[in-house]
DNA sequence: CTAAGATATTGACACCGTAAACATTAAAAG
DNA sequence: CTTTTAATGTTTACGGTGTCAATATCTTAG
């Protein structure tokens, strides 16, 4: 049968590893497909179980979802911690922190799409996921601090800088990701642009040297 | 029976007005719902109208997104390029450019759901959408422009610096939009935060003054 | 007034989320 | 090893959804 199949290819009764196979089966969903395309049904039909039997391992949809979601929110965080340790000039520790949000958004799109296009229905209900979105943002903040704290630092309100760095790697990475605006973007008058990753840097770094003088 | 019945009041076969009615509607369910909540029939039931009757003024559910996004589109458009005529200090412009973009997420909730959360199927099909679409993104790349002519401005490759205004501005909407994300932010180590155009003020600003050198 | 076109309805089909009752099997208790 | 029990999966069912085809009603041009 497909690869989504219970382990042997003999059909078993119990599958064996079925909420493992659901997440990673929706994840393939979601890699090329949207949101709407993502069901319970359609993903138990792919697996090869009964409609219902996704319910054993999850609450309902949402509750998938919310899963999906913290495991993405956990992924970027952690990226985003390792920087703290291994990168310590601010200013190029802040230029790779924007750049792993947009490299995330590249290396797991799936993860990406069901973390900010998908509003949660009882947000409240998943504390876990507060947490750990929390995480990757005080990365963010630490840095930028640390940035406005070197001696060329403009003046700049520390939380206005702190979440005009998150708006911009956000808005960055939703721009991105969105294939169709980048074609025609190069079809217009953006015919210099260059792939992803250029733009990436570039804007990244625009950003970051625009928290200190650069001419002294 | 609902404001959304037939003008009259009396249930004549025709509504008289569907095709309007149900956009309006439409939107008011955006107004507070989320994009699931939207659907069809739902909105045939609360006009008092056939399940089926949207069909004779919209292809499908896409192609009534696609009119909501459109209209949304075109008012953004529109209020940004008034600026293009009644502002003319760059700089300025360009941090009323980005209010304008922040407001427009707050004044029309409806439109901004829809024109940004909702992944349309056939996107290609709706030449129109990318038309209006260009238009916004033209005021702002235009803007940026005359900023990085000014005598003081840094030397910054202007489609990066255009791409930035673009990322900022879009991600600053998306994040503020997020009531739930704002409250938590206030709760935690962000007391000082202000309201929502306190903060898009001082973000674009704080953006416009970093395209040029404030000390010389 | 009548034919034609626009507009709305009914009924049908295949999906979807999800709840309840039942079946199978793996793991724990004896 | 057997027996109980809990975990896992299935069947059936209900109401909601998008959308199609056939039909009915109204409006308007001739």
């Amino acid at each position: 049968m497909n690869k989504w199949c219970s382990s042997g290819g003999k059909k078993s009764y119990h599958h064996g590893n079925l909420r493992e196979t659901l997440i990673e089966c929706a994840l393939d969903i979601l890699k090329e497909g949207s949101l709407n395309d993502l069901s319970l049904r359609a993903l138990a039909r792919k697996v090869g179980v009964s409609q219902t039997a996704p319910y054993r391992h999850f609450e309902d949809k949402n509750d998938l979802i919310a899963v999906l979601k913290e495991e993405g929110l956990r992924k970027l965080g952690d990226s985003m911690r390792d920087l703290l340790i291994t990168e310590k000039d601010p200013i190029l520790r802040l230029q790779k922190l924007g750049l792993t949000y947009v490299e995330f958004a590249e290396k797991y799109p799936a993860h990406f799409k069901v973390m900010f296009e998908y509003e949660l229905c009882d947000y409240e209900k998943y504390e876990a996921l507060h947490e750990v979105s929390d995480n990757s943002f005080l990365c963010l903040q630490q840095t930028v601090n640390e940035c406005l704290a070197l001696p060329n630092a403009r003046k700049i309100e520390p939380s206005i800088a702190q979440f005009g760095a998150w708006s911009m790697v956000h808005g960055l990475s939703v721009l991105l990701l969105n294939q169709s605006l980048l074609e025609r973007m190069r079809a217009g008058n953006f015919s210099d642009l260059g792939d992803r990753n250029q733009i990436a840097e570039q804007v990244t770094k625009s950003f970051c040297d625009s928290l200190v003088n650069s001419i002294l």
